[in-house]
DNA sequence: TATTGTTATACTCTATAACTATA
DNA sequence: TATAGTTATAGAGTATAACAATA
């Protein structure tokens, strides 16, 4: 276990991880906002998929995956079939526009971090990479047997707003 | 330099990150968002400053940094005070209110981390911090002088969304 | 004329709840 | 009755642009 400060300090990264999010959101073609970019990627990554999946993989509730699922559909990057097994699921798949408009992500993403993290070594990379992944493990295994992590809404004091002159 | 698998996995981890932040902020109190915190939590450790300065801070526009140092006021938990030196400016102070608030939010910080990852050494979070730390660093850097990060918004095939059945 | 900060507007992501269709 | 998925609604975060006050 570890120091109060390093906890601390941890809290503050992954706060501040999101202006790094924002440089890479950069990247991001028209019409192709990042939650059409993270259904893409998970399915090239796992191969096609029912919603549920999708949305497990995605760490997000259903509701927010069927959008993401019918903003990429419009456009033609993915398609939905009817699931044979079950008339209530459906088969989510890559078309070869999609395929496409991932290669041009990679392209990008690749041509960002290479220039942005040029002094990093593959063991760098590695290393965070490993670390990331075992961070979302411990994350992810402990939000399924979901223990006591919330705290009631009402805590400390200032529960009514203090009145100031303006 | 690392290779193009990698990269893909760090994009991936990156926006994966989202899920731990999300847990994270269930721990906030009512009244008291995300935006709110980052800004205690600055102000605390670096000391009173200006909005130019908590806006860097924070990476975000000054536009966003005034939304949430507004709300952080109204409650009490910060007080903005004129700038003797230049009457455009303000300087943000913690108030005890403010101390109060961020002594409990770092309690229930520790209490979340200490549960989510009790089989992490020291060792392994301070790894953590200091790759965390490396990256923000690096596209911090990357960003003041702005290169050419960024893509024309204008790409690919599928520029008008496909039409189907529906 | 340039800079500090605020506000209006718009976009993205998210969750909850109500609903439809099928199991 | 329970489950897969969709949609409506609301809340949080962000950026751009227009604006006020001061430098």
């Amino acid at each position: 276990m570890a120091a109060q400060s390093q906890y601390a300090e941890l809290a503050h990264q992954l706060s501040a991880v999101g202006a790094v999010k924002r440089s890479l959101a950069r990247i991001l073609p028209a019409e192709c906002p990042g939650g059409s970019a993270a259904v893409l990627t998970l399915l090239e990554a796992h191969g096609e998929m029912r919603m549920s999946r999708l949305s497990e993989l995605l760490a997000v509730d259903m509701s927010v995956t069927s959008r993401h699922v019918a903003h990429a559909a419009q456009r033609g990057w993915i398609e939905r079939s009817a699931d044979p097994a079950d008339k209530r699921s459906r088969i989510l798949r890559l078309t070869p526009a999609g395929q496409d408009l991932l290669d041009e992500l990679a392209r990008r993403t690749t041509d960002v971090f290479a220039r942005t993290l040029d002094d990093w070594t593959d063991d760098d990379v590695g290393q965070l990479n490993r670390l990331l992944a075992r961070l979302l493990s411990s994350f992810g295994d402990s939000r399924d047997r979901r223990p006591d992590l919330s705290y009631p809404r009402t805590p400390m004091r200032q529960e009514t707003p203090v009145r100031h002159r303006t």
